[in-house]
DNA sequence: CCACATCTACCCACTAAGGGATAGACCGCC
DNA sequence: GGCGGTCTATCCCTTAGTGGGTAGATGTGG
């Protein structure tokens, strides 16, 4: 027997709520001869009960799904095993969801317009426990660590300013002051560098602070 | 001979910038007795070149794609072909992407989230130039033909607006008076019952009128 | 215990934005 | 030729948002 035949192939678990990328992705690793899909979940709460079920060697993940959001799931899978291979896959190319994703502990990063190749070379990479990182999205993590954190409270009023609320209506959601909300806000855009909330929705936005 | 052999197969062109989506939409369609992929592109311009290569029975298209975004590569090969299938598929849900597509002939319109079964479902149905529309996104479609129209200028100041502009600026940029900026951003919050800018961006980007 | 961050709240002053109305210039269509 | 839509522009007035600073309460970690 060859080496290839009796050692153990990469098992995979995908998750993503496209059924078209699962398929695209089941018959890509299937093809392969060192690795093999296992299992496949179409939203959050699956993929972490099916991680568990089948401790897979690596978990391809997309970042926004159904029911629980992908970050999360990166939380939950490395609380569940700290020594977890996830590979996130997704269109998302936000600092923050990089940022977010990576510092859990997500061992690569990706974007779905790679070519089959490099998806499959990531796969692998994390496998063995290599971080896998195309430059561009390293850079954006470097980034990332240069700018300012927002609090969570300036989250909360950062997601309603960006539904378009204003600062009374923010307030009296929040049951604080318009003074309070207005200075959330101000401190909101000194730390995204904008002048108006209008730009500060679209800076958040571009960098994957929101979500709308 | 059996008829199901000597009848032709559905010719189907996939265009769409994910590899990933490719192979799994190609994958589906190959297994089909009834139907091939005859070619793919991974943008707009391809997707273009190709169809009026092959003139294929059914193109598949994702809206948002470099080079030409969807709606205008409809519009390309409708005006050559007027009697081209075209069955969207894509991830964007909001009218007027919706409206648009179907507007101007697109046969059917897809969520990339559909089960196989109804994509292949679509496909043959376009494929006999019976349109496919479910019905959430056919209620979409109907929706919006309630809704007033932004004229071009409305849509250059909006996405503007969109970029967090002040209308001082907006006014450089346009080459108009600051006022005049006013009276294009005022019909924009009428026209889409907003009462503050942000919250017409938001509106304007859950309706798909801007996509940042 | 002290230092630090966060959330809350207030002050003042100034600018930007929104609401309503009106109107001339231009263009295409009936 | 006239009607309707669009783009441009202006008026007045009111409200919302921005920029600056200060500060008490609370909680957390060194």
């Amino acid at each position: 027997m060859v080496a290839v035949l009796t050692r153990k192939k990469i098992r995979v678990i995908l998750a993503d709520d496209h059924p078209v990328v699962r398929d695209g992705l089941a018959a890509m690793v299937n093809q392969q001869a060192d690795m093999e899909v296992v299992a496949e979940a179409g939203d959050g709460d699956e993929a972490i009960t099916l991680y568990e079920q089948h401790q897979p060697d690596v978990l391809v993940l997309d970042l926004r799904m159904p029911k629980r959001d992908g970050v999360a799931v990166v939380q939950r899978v490395l609380d569940f095993n700290p020594k977890a291979r996830i590979l996130i896959m997704t269109t998302y190319d936000g600092d923050e969801d990089i940022f977010q994703c990576l510092s859990q502990g997500a061992k690569g990063y990706l974007l779905k317009d790679a070519p089959r190749q490099e998806i499959l070379a990531a796969i692998r990479a994390v496998s063995e426990d290599r971080p896998y990182t195309s430059s561009s999205v390293a850079a954006k993590a470097l980034q990332r660590m240069a700018k300012p954190s927002l609090t969570q409270r300036e989250l909360d009023v950062l997601e309603l300013v960006a539904q378009g609320r204003s600062n009374k209506d923010i307030a009296r959601r929040l049951s604080i002051t318009e003074g309070t909300a207005k200075t959330h806000v101000k401190s909101i855009l000194t730390k995204l560098d904008a002048i108006s909330r209008t730009e500060a929705v679209a800076v958040a936005h571009k960098r994957g602070l929101i979500h709308l």
